[in-house]
DNA sequence: ACCTGAACACCGTTCAAGT
DNA sequence: ACCTGAACACCGTTCAAGT
């Protein structure tokens, strides 16, 4: 009888950081404690420390196990198609994850699976005919901004979020907030009230990787934008 | 005798914003509590309720006042001019506030200053002939990456720049542990190790705005870059 | 109107002690 | 080698009670 069935196997860095994720899952960051997260894994909160140095480690953990499900794009077309997938796919990750940006942008924890995901960028950005240091900084602007844009999209209006208002009424009620400002102080913000609170958050983003795409590709000879 | 020398003034939020403000400078974030302010203002936490619904209310009042000390640049010189100064500043605005850029992209509070800084920009982007609904998402797009640029600046890599060491020895060593991967699985990390961890932050940001201000000028008729 | 005491339900972390 | 009990020094927030 090769298995013995009542003890549990023992506690791996790894089932805690699956656990944490769940506890993450469910009471998103501020509600993630070593006590809950050593609850989920069936023991007392100072084994913890046994496994981890601290919650800071356990958070790094916790980045490259969100990092490990991005998956980079085919490697099809140009580098600007490809880049925009991956724009993309990296909000997409930060999205799906509660709380993943708040988690991510903390920390510059350079964990496996986020040197994976440089190695691959650098070396679409090489092949697309961009120098060596142009690449290593094309790199860092698409993670800081993605997640910068992320950040933003997540963060509760001011408190006004957090009961079940929907994103798009309080867009209407940012424009309102916009359209009641006295004219004479603010022209523009009254009068681009509308655009100021466009609610579609996919629109807004693909406005920005434009953007920014636009700004990698003057790095390049016209002819390989 | 008009001044009454025993009584203190009454708790005004300005005070206990300009308190927070000495807390948040000495102590951090993470050492930012409600019962430090208090103390601070010579009262016990509980009165803090009076003045203020809850923590998060505080943090609002902190990113105005992190705010207010923004100065717009001159209008002098081209819409790039002026908008390369704006990054500028606003990343010397958060860089010089303690913990700045973790208080203020966690919240989208619209205070008094920030709408006072949009209005500005969103006045000389018109101005310099984009578009309304351009305008608006430009300064979206500003503000999210200066935002989520000096947030990956300032988060310590990974627990090691807590102690003493410099950033020129952290950025070494992230050169040297570049270097010892294995050539055959990370073959641009290698390398790239130098490019990568050029510690000079001044170049790095420069790169970026370069980038986003090169994006934003394809909007423009090419006479009005 | 403004502040306090006292309490509630939590935290992260340490460390001697258990098995 | 791995886990626990118990403690330390904290948290944010509420609420009856004081002045």
């Amino acid at each position: 009888m090769p298995e013995n069935d009542d003890t549990t196997p023992p506690l791996t860095r790894d089932a805690l950081t699956q656990a944490a994720l769940r506890v993450l899952e469910r009471d998103g960051l501020d509600g993630l404690s070593m006590r809950k997260v050593a609850a989920e894994v069936g023991v007392k909160a100072a084994s913890l420390y046994w496994h981890v140095r601290n919650k800071q480690e356990l958070l790094d953990l916790l980045t490259d196990a969100v990092m490990a499900s991005a998956e980079p794009p085919p490697r099809e077309g140009g580098w600007r198609e490809q880049f925009h997938a991956y724009c993309w796919r990296y909000r997409r990750l930060l999205l799906d994850k509660r709380d993943a940006a708040k988690i991510v942008s903390g920390r510059l924890s350079p964990g496996p699976h986020l040197l994976g995901l440089m190695e691959d960028q650098l070396d679409r950005l090489r092949a697309a005919g961009f120098s060596d240091a142009d690449a290593a900084m094309a790199t860092y602007l698409l993670g800081a901004f993605v997640q910068g844009f992320v950040l933003q999209e997540q963060s509760p209006i001011s408190a006004a979020e957090v009961l079940g208002t929907s994103r798009r009424d309080i867009a209407d009620a940012a424009g309102d907030r916009f359209r009641a400002l006295p004219a004479d102080t603010f022209p523009n913000l009254v009068a681009l009230a509308d655009d100021l609170t466009e609610p579609d958050m996919d629109t807004r983003f693909e406005f920005c990787v434009q953007r920014v795409l636009d700004g990698l590709a003057t790095l390049l000879p016209a002819e390989q934008r």
